[in-house]
DNA sequence: ACATTAAGTGATT
DNA sequence: AATCACTTAATGT
């Protein structure tokens, strides 16, 4: 976990600031579909992603979800940065898209950290700003993207987060992401695999176009 | 063999 | 692009 750790974060933070996340830090693996934060709820930590993926997820007065963007390797999540700013409660509901290694912080360090290292201060600007372009990015993908195009980006995206050309997921669970019916991804997909841009099974989809 | 779940299809709005 | 109402195919028990 600490190789880990350094791998990923060593080189942005002082030894200082390393050591002391590692003391206070909490190791914490989750395994593919587990709900992490779940809109509504509290928020006491923050998440730094060491392996694996994440989706953030936003959820309409109905329960229909959206998929906002992915968190990577080296990302954390904006809407706990909010948290710090007064109000505690999740906007965002986050699921593992992968099993994924976190190492989970307590709010209030954050809050410490800021004044005491000017490299987390940075780190969390920058994380704010890079969170802020994929918003912008999907809100443009929504709005003016037609859904095939919304399907084949989606699934470019799923493929790179999980470093995986294959795909594994349901017409279902897409239809989900993307908040359309399974009925229009199915006949998407299959547009898809005519143009050659995708290669079908049951609950794989192997992506070409990348 | 049977039930369950995923995916395909045509018609309608 | 959404919804309905099926049909067909793949998989688990």
């Amino acid at each position: 976990m600490t190789t880990k750790f350094q791998q990923n974060y060593g080189y942005l933070f002082e030894q200082e600031l390393l050591d002391e996340i590692e003391a206070v830090g909490i190791y914490k693996k989750v395994g593919q579909g587990d709900l992490l934060m779940d809109i509504g709820q509290p928020i006491t930590m923050m998440p730094l992603l060491l392996t694996g993926a994440i989706k953030i997820l936003r959820e309409d007065d109905k329960g229909d979800e959206l998929l906002l963007y992915f968190l990577e390797t080296g990302d954390s999540c904006a809407m706990t940065f909010s948290c710090c700013m007064g109000k505690r409660i999740s906007e965002i509901r986050a699921v593992a898209e992968s099993d994924t290694e976190l190492l989970m912080i307590p709010v209030g360090k954050m809050e410490v950290w800021m004044g005491k290292y000017k490299s987390w201060q940075q780190f969390i600007l920058d994380s704010y700003h890079t969170r802020m372009l994929e918003l912008l990015d999907t809100v443009d993908t929504i709005a003016f993207m037609k859904m095939d195009q919304r399907l084949l980006k989606h699934l470019q995206d799923k493929a790179m987060v999980n470093h995986d050309e294959l795909v594994q997921t349901t017409h279902q669970e897409i239809a989900d992401d993307l908040n359309t019916s399974r009925v229009v991804v199915s006949r998407l997909l299959k547009k898809l695999e005519n143009e050659g841009k995708i290669a079908m099974n049951r609950n794989q989809i192997k992506v070409l176009a990348l």
